[in-house]
DNA sequence: GACCATAATCTAAGCTTCGAACAAAGTCAG
DNA sequence: CTGACTTTGTTCGAAGCTTAGATTATGGTC
């Protein structure tokens, strides 16, 4: 029973501001009047609210649209220099950093190229704190107008402030990232599982839009995803739910590198989906590598489009959420093609409830969404989240 | 992106009369100076708000505790007769009815038997509305003050004021549950899968008290269970998620009453593990039929507690939560016996992430709990919800 | 230029919570 | 038995919030 709710009057103001804030930045530019229906807030509320708004250059006008031959409707928007944003995707290859403005437009990029197989966490800090003063310099961003820094790595990353991130493929047992980062920058810093937030890019801004209860697979080298309830990551406990790829679909089953057995990742990521088809390929070969077996039809094609509706199936029984997404770039090779067999095997595998194959959809968001969605979580907090505030991975 | 939040000032107050409500309700009688402390609020605010509520008769007092040297605190507690609610649980052989006061004390019970294998939604209705005047009148409750129906049901609740039920061991397809029941009483209605209502109550009385993300598994003739999720219990889109019992195991695996392959509950319930070891049992004889298999210690046992721990794994990937309640008449059996195999078997599939195995526990409400807990889905509204309201299955 | 329609702002009223002063109801030392 | 002390609970004024309704702003139409 957790001991949420509004208290002060003044938290009133502050849940409604971040109500409002959100219509404008979902809802696109809209007038003072149709942020009152929006919203259910009476019109001299938002006009107050919107003034103060204005005065902080949180927001700002964006033309006029005639009315019905009435005074014009005076639009509003977000101000989308109020604030920036740095994103990192940390990646087996490299360190990716990118500086958003509020509107998610990219204003500067940094790469770093990493060497595979050997990822000392104090060089990949090294990088991303290289990477955030390159792209605040290069995007030639006011001091103090850059909100903070979002963090997608692989594994689990543990909450607390030094952010313990456990991955088995970079081989980092218990890396204090958010710590390492900490002594670099005072900029506030948001750490989380790379598939979690490009799931949240692709629930603000792709396939998963405007949905609240949602599932998005990420399939790509391995397994990935993200659940969203009520209209926000789910996170659970110790802030490690939502590991679809360790959802067990064969007892007993393949090894899987996480040392269990019968795990999804054991069977579709883009390498096991190889290693199961015999075909030898590193990392870099990977991509190719499932399109040519894609292209012959083999028959570890289909079996892997069959577990995956396995897998779907229970996530539908477990969450029936009203949207599902694959995405990830081997999802998006196979759903490409094989999108209705996806849809077909989940149906076969879903008697117990009323399930429709059109909800699962593919991702619109290509790979690189993974610093975008890190960059989102920099701006989440603007918006008051729909969820509580310690559920944020935020470490300031 | 679900538009919640409070709104006016008002909205403000219920919220917090609310949180107050329910600190005095599962925190037992208490001080105002202890509600301050637990809720947050002021003294002065926790002193107005408990006189109305006093004045309301929502809350009594209960007694005095001297206090170190100063004036004595008066105990204030929820009014046990402030209202009252029936649960009802719609079982394979009976349907059963009882009331309760707000303390969930059982003031009067109405049983009907119910031919096995013949489910009439009419005759169920009638029962369920003969029973709900029954209890009324023995109870000698004064009119007014009861404050709804609770019903547990098996199989899956559409969301809606008809309360669509769809329970393939009923042979029920769409049984309009909520209109049959809504033609026959004015009271406010809450229908609801058993399995779920059983859950809430060890969420509320039981095993998993005071926890915010929770598993529990309702292991009986079949499987069944509820998802937990900041404290209250997780419906999903459409009022169907939780289904663990449909949770795939074994693709391709042994066929599930469901039309799938491979469900839980294709190897788990007390049905499905009877008919694994070739047993045959009419659903009487089930209890002793799976004791005797536990007393030789059939390898279908050991197998049970195997892919039990698989299921499990899957779930605390999904969910993460803090604790994992295994009940029903059959988990109870297991466990009770083989806790700490299970326990094991769970976390020898669940390497990917930090594991401890204690937090899987044993239920602490016997199978009768499904009407106590269709009666908790009455009351709850009083305590605001910490979930939007129109997540709540009412039909008012 | 008078009149109408729509949008945005201003004003007064009604709630709410809070801090601080104040009242209540005990204990304890002498 | 009295007075000091401690702790609990209440009252009151202040500050903030949202709202309904009145008012002002800004355009078109006849």
């Amino acid at each position: 029973m957790g001991t949420s709710g509004r208290r002060t009057v003044r938290d009133l103001r502050r849940g409604n501001q971040a109500m409002l804030l959100r219509a404008l930045y979902f809802g696109g530019p809209a007038s003072r009047n149709e942020l009152s229906a929006e919203t259910g807030l009476s019109a001299a509320t938002v006009s107050t609210m919107t003034g103060d708004l204005l005065a902080d250059d949180v927001i700002v006008e964006a033309g006029q649209v005639d009315s019905d031959g009435g005074r014009p409707r005076v639009l509003l928007k977000v101000n989308p220099a109020y604030g920036y944003a740095v994103g990192v995707d940390v990646g087996e290859t490299q360190v990716k950093v990118e500086l958003f403005d509020l509107e998610m437009n990219v204003r500067a990029r940094a790469h770093y190229a990493v060497r595979s197989a050997k990822h000392d966490p104090e060089l990949v800090a090294r990088h991303i704190l290289a990477g955030v003063d390159a792209v605040i310099a290069e995007g030639e961003v006011p001091a103090g107008r850059v909100l903070g820094v979002g963090v997608g790595v692989p594994g689990i990353v543990e909450p607390g402030a030094d952010a313990l991130v456990r991955a088995k493929t970079f081989g980092w047992e218990a890396v204090p990232l958010g710590a390492l980062l900490r002594a670099g920058t005072p900029l506030p810093l948001h750490v989380d599982n790379g598939a979690k937030t490009m799931g949240q890019a692709e629930l603000w801004f792709g396939s998963g839009r405007g949905t609240s209860e949602a599932i998005i697979m990420l399939v790509g080298s391995g397994v990935g995803g993200t659940v969203v309830t009520g209209g926000s990551i789910y996170r659970g406990a110790g802030k490690a739910a939502g590991e679809v790829g360790h959802l067990k679909i064969v007892a007993g089953g393949r090894a899987c590198r996480c040392g269990a057995r019968g795990c999804l990742e054991a069977y579709l990521g883009a390498e096991a989906i190889l290693d199961r088809a015999g075909v030898v390929a590193d990392s870099a070969d990977e991509e190719a590598a499932l399109a040519r077996l894609l292209e012959e039809g083999s028959p570890v094609i289909g079996e892997s489009v069959e577990l995956l509706g396995v897998g779907l199936s229970s996530l539908v029984h477990l969450f029936n959420p009203e949207r599902i997404v694959i995405g990830g770039w081997a999802g998006l090779m196979l759903g490409g093609r094989l999108l209705d067999d996806i849809r077909a095997a989940t149906a076969a595998n879903t008697q117990a409830q009323p399930f429709d194959p059109e909800t699962v959809v593919l991702g619109r968001l290509g790979p690189d969404a993974v610093a975008l969605g890190a960059a989102t979580l920099v701006i989440e907090p603007l918006f008051g989240g729909t969820v509580s505030p310690e559920s944020v991975p935020t470490i300031a």
